[in-house]
RNA sequence: UGCCCCGUGGUGUAACGGUAGCACAGGAGAUUUUGAUUCUCCUUGACAAGGUUCAAAUCCUUGCGGGGCAUCCA
């Protein structure tokens, strides 16, 4: 037996489903932790999604020899699509998870789910009822009242039998029967009265093809599923809670060869943003987005296109934390782990948003000068770039003021600022256009300013030489929603009508340094934010960049409360 | 008007009957050729009332608040 060191820092803590989880491998309940990923291919995986895989897929590897499965719940052919089964595999890779040979689906098990209904048929423990939707509902019960027996819950085991195999052989029409659990119409818990377990549609299987024309439900599929597949620890969202006496009741009256562990946490929701399938279909669908990897999106694609990290993405799910209790999650939390990242790992780059013209008028006609600047200063292995420096810049238009307000310390009448990587330059004369518009900035640079320390109260903007500079699109992203809830708003009103106007502003103006075009990835422009190339618009010759997240701007913020 | 689950700073989370800590956000300062980063320091908290105990965020009771459950969805 090993003593544990009482001086020895504390172990971090876990949460509560890890902590049963390494109770029963010490207790010896079970030899390895054996979890499973079970997306239904009805949609594109999101934000939420990747915290159960960072769950599911993290406690498998945190313990050796144990395993996480990638199964698809796909036991209703009428709502699911092929075109969401890569996705989703995809999008588990790319967050950085493996299942290895362990890819599975709930339609490889209709043989033995089958096989399992047949038992508890035998077992009186199920039937064949021939009460159409309406009936199943009306005696279902309420809430606060029992249901009342379906009329063919006394069918004898034979006469079941011979039912559920016509039923399989497509003798009846879709809704016409279902096979139902004998459990307790009286049970305070819905789930409990008479659950149905399977039922008919006649509608091909993406897997199956036309096979079957039954097909077991949610609850009859799952835990089997769960049960043939060896898996230990079942984790679902709290939604879940109420059918875990049903899972427990199906696995425990017929011959499965072991019981998982149902287990429950909470979903993920996020300010200013939604997290349900019908929500994140209904924006695809009404054309309110561009397509489910929208970078506004929480998808899984969408964050992927908007240049988030999959690591800082592990890393949010990480700090976030796992239970019980029913919360909102600031969006802040999941930029402020994106930011973490990218500052270590970002090679940075300048660019400019809204260009502003400035000439430097003692600069030597047709000069090149390449300035050396490191790529990433958070990452000295990162090494150096040169970026080349002539009289003819483009600067951003925030970083002059005419008339400047107080504490504003960047160009304006008579200020020096310095130059990123560069020179200081001094404005002398403002130009303007017919309009009064601002076009250009005219004034010298110090040529000793190179390598000097930069004044107090002198500002470092970013710049690019006009001649070199390269013409790109950008987008500036926003909060999907006005709003930090879309459930609570005033009843009647259309959540839709809590989208932000102002949640993509695309830049037709901006200039970028060329070596930001071929960094792949994400990087930064210096005093801007992070940004990467957009997968889907971006053209060789037409570039698109999408802004990840901002840098944080204490004096933006600043202004903004004035 | 049933059953189940959940209530710790603004937000997300620790503690396993013994000093309420961390991260984000917020504030003050230092450093800085990114108003970034980094580094200091600071503000802010137990749903309520009873009970058990030498001692309660922790155990018990009740109330209050939030969430879930009546798809042949998952």
């Amino acid at each position: 037996m090993s003593h544990p060191a009482p001086e020895a820092p504390a172990a971090e803590s876990l949460d509560f489903i890890r902590e049963i989880a390494q109770e029963d491998l010490r207790s010896g309940k079970h030899p390895v932790i054996v979890t499973r990923f079970p997306p239904e291919p009805n949609g594109y995986l999101h934000i939420g999604h990747a915290k159960s895989i960072c769950l599911n897929f993290g406690l498998a590897q945190e313990h050796p020899g144990s395993r996480c499965h990638l199964r698809f719940d796909d036991t209703n052919p009428a709502k699911e699509d092929i075109e969401y089964v890569e996705s989703i595999q995809e999008d588990v890779h790319w967050l950085g998870f493996d299942w290895g040979t362990h890819l599975f689906h709930a339609s490889d098990y209709f043989d033995q789910i089958h096989d399992f209904a047949l038992e508890l048929i035998a077992k009186g423990l199920s039937y064949v009822c021939d009460l159409p939707v309406e009936e199943v509902r009306a005696t279902r019960g309420t809430l606060t009242e029992p249901g009342t027996n379906s009329p063919y819950r006394t069918r004898t085991p034979e006469e079941n039998l011979d039912l559920f195999a016509r039923m399989r052989a497509g003798e009846f029409p879709d809704g016409s029967r279902t096979l139902r659990a004998k459990i307790d119409m009286a049970s305070p818990n819905m789930n409990l009265r008479d659950p149905v377990i399977y039922r008919i549609k006649k509608v091909p299987h993406d897997r199956t093809g036309d096979k079957w024309c039954i097909y077991p439900t949610y609850d009859m599929a799952h835990g089997y599923s769960d049960a043939l597949e060896g898996i230990t620890h079942s984790i679902c969202t709290l939604e879940f809670e109420a059918h875990r006496p049903l899972y427990d009741w199906l696995i425990d009256h017929v011959s499965a060869p072991c019981h998982p562990r149902q287990i429950e946490f909470s979903r993920l929701n996020l300010t200013y943003t939604v997290m349900s399938k019908r929500k994140l279909l209904e924006l695809v669908e009404k054309g309110l987005v561009d397509g489910w990897d929208d970078p506004r999106m929480p998808t899984i694609s969408g964050l992927r296109r908007r240049g988030y990290t999959p690591s800082g993405i592990r890393s949010f799910c990480h700090h976030i934390g796992v239970t019980k209790y029913n919360s909102i999650t600031d969006m802040g939390l999941l930029e402020a782990a994106v930011r973490e990242d990218l500052n270590k790992t970002a090679p940075r780059f300048l660019g400019v948003l809204r260009p502003l013209k400035f000439t430097i008028t003692n600069w030597p006609a047709g000069q090149i000068e390449p300035l050396e600047a490191a790529i990433n200063p958070a990452d000295p292995e990162s090494g150096t770039r040169q970026i080349p420096f002539t009289g003819e810049l483009l600067i951003e238009q925030d970083d002059f003021m005419e008339e400047p307000t107080p504490g504003y310390f960047r160009l304006a009448p008579g200020r020096t600022a310095r130059l990123r990587h560069g020179y200081n330059v001094t404005c002398e004369d403002v130009i303007k256009d017919d309009t009064g518009r601002v076009i250009e900035l005219r004034g010298p640079y110090d040529p000793e300013s190179r390598h000097s320390k930069p004044k107090k109260g002198t500002a470092v903007i970013h710049w690019l030489s006009a001649a070199h500079a390269v013409p790109a699109e950008v987008r500036l992203y926003d909060r999907l929603l006005t709003v930090p809830d879309p459930n609570d708003i005033p009843d009647g009103t259309d959540w839709t009508s809590t989208l932000n106007p102002e949640s993509l502003d695309i830049l037709g103006q901006a200039h970028v340094e060329p070596a930001a075009l071929t960094s792949p990835g994400t990087f930064q422009f210096e005093r801007l934010g992070y940004f990467c190339q957009d997968s889907k618009h971006s053209q060789p010759g037409k570039p698109v960049l999408n802004r990840t997240v901002t840098l944080k701007d204490t004096w933006a913020k600043a202004q903004a409360k004035v």
